[in-house]
DNA sequence: ACAAAAGTGTTGCCGATACACCCATGA
DNA sequence: TCATGGGTGTATCGGCAACACTTTTGT
């Protein structure tokens, strides 16, 4: 009885009112510790992992979803989400028996429930700064934890899959995207920001040419104060002038990686 | 009565077995006389003219669903096809009074019928051999035509803005996408693949650049024939090496355009 | 023979890479 | 004082753009 309940809550909470066949699914990245991370959940008496996503309420547009799943995760508004694929493999859901789970717990749902369709999801990933986000749980997670990306667990349906497809396309992007902005804490050195470029791109960079070509962009400010407390020679700290930035992210800042 | 049956037959053939809230568009793009163009459709009693598209059906993923719609669009199979991006705008459909247009046939449907769902669409682009298409009309299709890419009329819901994305995504593909191979005929000269790239661009390029540079790739394989009936020196015809061509695709072209 | 288009080669610039030296800091 | 990391400068190389001359063809 106490699962009916639950599990009718649970219906009118999050499935009463959304579009079937339809969802969205974040790829989070965060960074921290020199490692690139992705903020992953596990969803009650279910064993994956999977990526934070959402249905679309009736009256939203795929971006306001991708915003609001965002937001109930991280509890970040205004973050840096870009859309870069849909998902849609017939049967992309099958590793996954929700009937199973379900009535294991004594929960009994209609066979044509929404939970069960076949489901188109779009895949968006977002930039945040791993210090700022304060998950929250709620009734249908059980776990949160950010993973680095080399070492995510197997996942949901195919969310292994979306998640190698949003590095990828990081990866590709990094041009154009405003990565070192959202990724790090207002004031970074220069190090720290060659550190996320490395680790993104999986591979090491000449750190003279890095800082020549960083600088040539002429999107970072050099402040006064140096990070101290280090062992060594203490490196400058650096902001983004937002201005520049965004004026330069227009035309693309040019040049392959 | 007539009109009854026709839209039952509509019901049927069409939307009686396919999944609501999702569809897909296709842009296809072709070549000719010089002009990049796109292959565009007009519903019957719908004015405005739309990009080709359809539903999916339950066992159907979505690559399959634009495979489908762009064969019965252009009798044409194994075409490249590249999902670019999926418009989910609450309002993207509001631009047109379906219910209104039906009415005046005198043909009712149900409010709740899956051609009035709020809708996402997945957008793809085509690139095929004007020459090979021969599209057909189907009971919904009143008449078909290519049009400019630069003259495309005032479309049904946002497709002008799809059609617009997709010119943008082609544009920056140009280096990944096999743009002549499948644009172009078997054999063509030089200064045809250039007229197809500056057409693209919407720019014009240097006659002897371009050359060193395509041929740098190392995909092009000139044949001993020219093309004659100019009115001047007859230039060389091409082919694509398509082995030399798969594989240089695969590591990107490289430079930027 | 002449006009117009096509084939080919050379130069210079700029950006990216490779590489070396000096400086600051904590142990 | 030494090891380590951080700051800065220089030489070279390669790709691309700019550019000119010759060849072919139909009229």
């Amino acid at each position: 009885m106490e699962q009916k309940i639950q599990a009718k809550n649970l219906d009118e909470q999050r499935f009463g009112r959304v579009l079937p066949h339809v969802s969205v699914d974040c790829v989070i990245f965060g960074f921290h510790e020199n490692q690139l991370r992705v903020l992953l959940l596990r969803l009650r008496s279910i064993q994956e992992w999977s990526l934070p996503g959402g249905r679309l309420f009736p009256d939203e547009s795929l971006d306001d979803a991708a915003h609001r799943v965002l937001k109930e995760r991280t509890g970040l508004q205004n973050i840096f989400l870009k859309q870069f694929y849909a998902f849609g493999d017939r049967h992309r859901m099958d590793n996954t028996d929700f009937h199973g789970i379900l009535a294991k717990q004594g929960i009994q749902l209609d066979p044509s429930h929404v939970l069960f369709d076949r489901t188109i999801s779009v895949g968006y990933y977002a930039l945040v700064e791993f210090s700022q986000v304060t998950p929250g749980l709620d009734i249908l997670t059980e776990e949160w934890r950010w993973w680095d990306v080399r070492e995510a667990p197997v996942m949901l349906f195919d969310h292994n899959e979306i998640m190698s497809a949003a590095l990828k396309t990081l990866r590709r992007q990094l041009r154009y995207d405003p990565v070192g902005l959202n990724l790090l804490p207002e004031k970074f050195t220069m190090p720290e920001l060659q550190k996320l470029y490395e680790t993104i791109l999986g591979k090491t960079l000449d750190r003279r040419n890095f800082q020549k070509r960083l600088l040539g962009y002429g999107i970072l400010k050099r402040l006064e104060e140096r990070r101290l407390g280090g062992a060594h020679k203490s490196p400058y700290l650096y902001c983004f002038d937002r201005e520049q930035y965004f004026k330069a992210l227009e035309s693309g800042l040019e040049h392959e990686w």
